[in-house]
DNA sequence: CCTCCTGTTACTACCTGGTTATAATTGAAC
DNA sequence: GTTCAATTATAACCAGGTAGTAACAGGAGG
């Protein structure tokens, strides 16, 4: 009886994370038990209702896609020394892992090593020009990748910049990126 | 008047794109006029009631955290012959370029290259070793960026991988990428 | 002057997908 | 057979609408 309950709820829980578009009239019949069971076992589990679960999911989506679009740097820039050193860390969210291996897709360790270099060099137009990687071991899921970045050499406007990622004390990713100053450059940009 | 009432909905419209979760209620106090002229001027522009729009940016986001999720491939897969060839088409949409020169980021570029380097070696575990590029030219938003890759070399598990970028048949990013099938290789991914 | 037309407003009935609370029913366990 | 938890039914209420109808205000044209 009280098991029943438990599986129910358990099952309520599994299919509202899989199809959060469910009302209770649809859960009800789902479950073959009436709407107010369906109402109690939402109370019981914290679920707020349909209208509330769409509204939290296009707001938070609403305010991630404006962050993603206002994101100049892949990561969290914990340090940075304008025209010298910089460090940023990654979080590895099951977004960015290849399904089957929850391995990190190497264009994210090269994206935060590219938008880190870029940050360093202390312009609103700096473009990546080269680049040459080394992804040395697997990142997976829930590592963190501390990604640190120093100018070796600046020649007129091209910077030299070389990167190195770590999980845990271990290089995972190296590379070195030329990043050009265009400031003033291109007529085209204007 | 009549313009009174175009500037109105105008205004309508820009506001309900900037934020989506308002009710006729607080656009009617907003504007000064009356409940029931908000509602015809929905009707008017064809937009939806809060919830029918909450509901849609819900659903979207939800479908499109999906879509991304299972990307394998950065870009749209217009030709694979695997082991040998393949050409993806990325659309440079707003949330890929800076927000001030337009220009698409770099590490986008490698993005597309990478993950077509990959879906070209048949395996479920390829990953990327090392990688080599150069951005020619800048790309702006709302072009196509066409890629095209070639596996040059196979030695072992190790496939050399020669990756060109194209936009209106310009070459705006080129690079070698080298992959390593680790199928059977790792055993920590059990 | 009156009339017509447009834009706006007010009012009513109804809908969905809930909430809260209270009471009635079921069923299994002791 | 009683008892107690789990379930169900019922009623009243709410937000945020839709749909439709009627009234009103103000300027343009006759």
């Amino acid at each position: 009886m009280v098991n029943q309950r438990r599986k129910r709820r358990d099952q309520l829980q599994y299919i509202l994370e899989q199809d959060p578009f469910l009302t209770d009239d649809q859960l009800a019949a789902l479950f073959g038990v009436s709407v107010a069971t369906i109402r109690l076992d939402r109370m019981a589990l914290g679920i707020p209702e349909l209208r509330e679960r769409t509204k939290e999911m296009a707001a938070t989506v609403h305010s991630k896609l404006r962050s993603m679009h206002g994101m100049e740097v892949i990561g969290e820039l914990v340090q940075l020394d304008l025209g010298q050193y910089g460090i940023s860390i990654l979080p590895v969210s099951d977004a960015l892992v290849f399904e089957r291996t929850r391995i990190l897709r190497g264009h994210h360790l090269f994206a935060q090593g590219n938008s880190l270099a870029a940050a360093l060099v202390n312009s609103p137009r700096a473009l990546t020009a080269r680049a040459e990687v080394r992804f040395e071991r697997p990142v997976y899921l829930d590592q963190r990748v501390v990604c640190e970045a120093e100018v070796e050499e600046q020649q007129y406007n091209r910077y030299t910049i070389a990167v190195n990622s770590k999980v845990d004390g271990e290089t995972v990713f190296s590379g070195q990126f030329v990043v050009a100053d265009v400031a003033g450059k291109e007529e085209s940009l204007k």
